[in-house]
DNA sequence: CGCGCAAGTGGCACTTGGTGTCAACTTTGG
DNA sequence: CCAAAGTTGACACCAAGTGCCACTTGCGCG
């Protein structure tokens, strides 16, 4: 996957300690829950300390909260990426593509699904996620607003507008994910179309 | 305000007690922020042991979250009041007009807009108030979801429109709320209003 | 090659949020 | 007035983090 052997020896040797802590973490969690495994535990089985376990990770939550962050950062770039004469609407639309793709895709969907069990299983780490999506809007916000003025649909600043059609769309995102999960014979990628054309149906 | 003379001695004094801490709580929150101060400070101030504390407040975030729980009630009372055929989206605007009412009454902005900044300036805050935030939205959706089977729409079990209205709705107010705390010459309700209206207003 | 520095590590004490327990006390209902 | 039920403080305890310090290890440099 991605190249990491121009990096220095300390640089690897993190990146894997760091892996492996996740690896270690993640099948305690899903033997015993998140609340119930304490960082002692995760180190125990690592075979490091506490003390260096908060060297890895800001904090237990941040452990699970790591790939998340990318997320964002691919969400930023794949609407950055869309050609500025398309409508934000379907821009916003494309932007989700990558996502979805990596989810489905049969290399990482079981790790990803059993993540997404752990985070929706305890209230501490779905309010860590929900804060990052709520960052994630916000960056992605400022974007939209770009793009309106590169179209000469400039936005005053006090026009709530771009977050809220980012929020909209987050929001299809999210009811699409959440029906998914719970009818698994639903594929995301039709259910994201089908709440974010049926939004504009509803009245008014 | 509201009668609780019905109530027993111990109900009475218990509410007393749980709004002093609250009382005392902010005072403190906002002298030295919210991580800073410990429970133990807050308890010292009111002259309650610690222990105690934990009697009237599930958690130290718990005694800052109570009000946004009345919030949540508030708007399931004002969606379920609409009439039955009235538009779904303006039916959540008309929603979101007590919970606007209540912080522009200028008897509670001014604590208000105090936890707000505390909630606000708090990551941990922030992501409990964000959960608060989805939970009224899920409960929301259900009532919307039986708002359209009583207007002869039913909406099947896995179509995710509900939830995504309800989450665009709430982006708006959101994405208002955002800009009436950064620019305090814009009204909240006219950016409500306006974000609501205008998000059927970009390209797709 | 080897030297010195920066980075990484473990151990330990400490703070803070939160819980379990229990004995003493107060309210309430009969 | 009395017994049951609720409330309280004190104390011990647990888990998440942090500060500190001595020690080791990778890395650049002469």
């Amino acid at each position: 996957m991605s190249e990491d052997s121009h990096l220095s020896l300390r640089e690897r040797t993190r990146r894997a300690v760091q892996a492996e802590l996740v690896d270690v973490a993640q099948r305690l969690f899903v033997e015993q829950g998140y609340e119930a495994t304490t960082v002692d535990s995760i180190t125990e089985a690592a075979g490091l300390s506490k003390r260096s376990f908060f060297r890895y990770f800001a904090s237990k939550e941040d452990l699970v909260m790591g790939k998340y962050d990318l997320m964002g950062e691919q969400l930023q770039a794949g609407l950055t990426a869309r050609p500025a004469d398309e409508p934000v609407w379907t821009a916003l639309r494309r932007m989700f593509d990558d996502v979805i793709a990596y989810t489905a895709d049969t290399s990482n969907s079981a790790r990803m699904d059993e993540m997404e069990r752990i985070v929706s299983a305890s209230p501490a780490l779905n309010a860590a996620y929900l804060q990052r999506l709520d960052q994630m809007q916000s960056d992605l916000a400022t974007i939209v607003r770009d793009r309106e003025e590169q179209a000469g649909r400039p936005r005053a600043a006090t026009d709530p507008s771009p977050e809220a059609i980012v929020g909209a769309a987050f929001a299809c995102m999210a009811a699409a994910r959440r029906t998914a999960i719970r009818f698994d014979d639903q594929s995301l990628p039709d259910l994201v179309d089908r709440a974010m054309s049926d939004l504009w149906t509803f009245d008014r």
